[in-house]
DNA sequence: AATAAGTCGTGATATTTTTCACAATTCAGT
DNA sequence: ACTGAATTGTGAAAAATATCACGACTTATT
């Protein structure tokens, strides 16, 4: 299970990796050199072959990788062969966007259970989806690891505490509180405010040339 | 206008610490620690006197920080004093969800403008920002720095061109689309299937100790 | 006035991530 | 076969980031 050391930065890379190496692979490409993967998915071609690296020798030098190949190995290490069932809470417009979504294109996962305050929304199917009513979320929720967050900020807590004693692994928050969970349980904000404005700080004051 | 060597790292903190501190202020708190910042942003609390000492001294020792002193001058070094006029494109459920967004209240940003392609969509107001009809995008973007890109994958290279042509300085690019702009532009790619992804490869592989 | 508790700022160190640069290898063309 | 162009995998170096740990200072208390 313990996949061993390969680095953070890599590893959020890898879905990028796969997705691409996807639809490589739809319109048929047999191979590929780290030179493409690196204009078409904007990160260092050293970078890639370091990242592929840490599983292997993948590719064949003077040739590249097999598109093929490469991305049946990708799809067992990010263990696309068994779908990951994951749960949103506030379908508002952002949880609705997800809802929409379809991860099980290019990701291994869905969205099964959506749960909502709002009675109007309660009962009914987006995407495909249902809403349950949020006071059943113990209830329904049943063994699903992954959350997605979108409730209003303050909302936040109370909703990750509840998630926590049923046992979540990992959430993804979307709201702007930096919720408090034990350390064995994964989260990843995403918080729009703070990215918008970290991008007008460094247009103003990194403008000239274009690090990164 | 270039402010010397700020890492990167330290400059997407910066909106988080701002926010935070805003709060608290508006709290009526007077000092804080690097403690209870740490506790609150879950931000190492070394980190975030490092993350300060970039700007100068900015603390008193065995005291903490002032935090209208502290917030003043964040205000000023992220140009909090002037509003910053950011256009949207592509009014789906990520897009409304970005104009029902109240910027204003903790970052001095607001969305003008709105586009999309839906003559449905085109004429309305949401949230307050009019909603314009994507083919006169040359003709109203006017002299707006900043675009939010929340549209289809295909079309985002497409749009991206015509706003690099008006003269665009940043986009937000929130579609999977990795699209290509001259290097004095910059871009952030918020990528949520890859997110979601990232964070159950972080279960999967990582999940016994929670680092980062 | 002295003491204790709390806290910053930062030199030094550790860790993580990126990049360089090149030997080894493959492939295509002659 | 041979040659030249392309490309990997990786040791080594560089750059970026995070953390440790402590002297110096502030405040509150007695």
């Amino acid at each position: 299970m313990e996949q061993n050391k390969i680095p953070q930065a890599t590893a959020k890379r890898l879905p990028l990796y796969y997705r691409f190496l996807n639809n490589l692979n739809q319109q048929g490409k047999k191979r590929v050199s780290s030179k493409e993967l690196s204009d078409a998915v904007k990160v260092d071609s050293a970078t890639i072959r370091r990242d592929f690296s840490y599983f292997g020798a993948l590719g064949k030098k003077g040739y590249g990788y097999n598109v093929e190949y490469l991305l049946g190995f990708f799809r067992s290490t990010l263990d696309q062969h068994e779908v990951t069932e994951v749960a949103l809470i506030g379908v508002g417009n952002l949880g609705t966007a997800f809802l929409h979504y379809n991860f099980m294109k290019n990701n291994n996962i869905r969205i099964t259970t959506a749960f909502d305050a709002d009675t109007e929304k309660v009962g009914t199917d987006i995407g495909g989806v249902p809403v349950y009513d949020i006071r059943d979320l113990e209830e329904k929720l049943e063994d699903i690891k992954v959350a997605i967050l979108t409730v209003p900020a303050v909302e936040a807590q109370v909703i990750a505490d509840k998630l926590v004693e049923k046992g979540i692994s990992g959430i993804l928050n979307f709201t702007p509180a930096r919720i408090s969970v034990p350390k064995h349980i994964r989260v990843h904000h995403i918080d729009l405010a703070v990215e918008l404005q970290a991008l007008v700080y460094f247009l103003k004051h990194y403008s000239l040339d274009n690090p990164e």
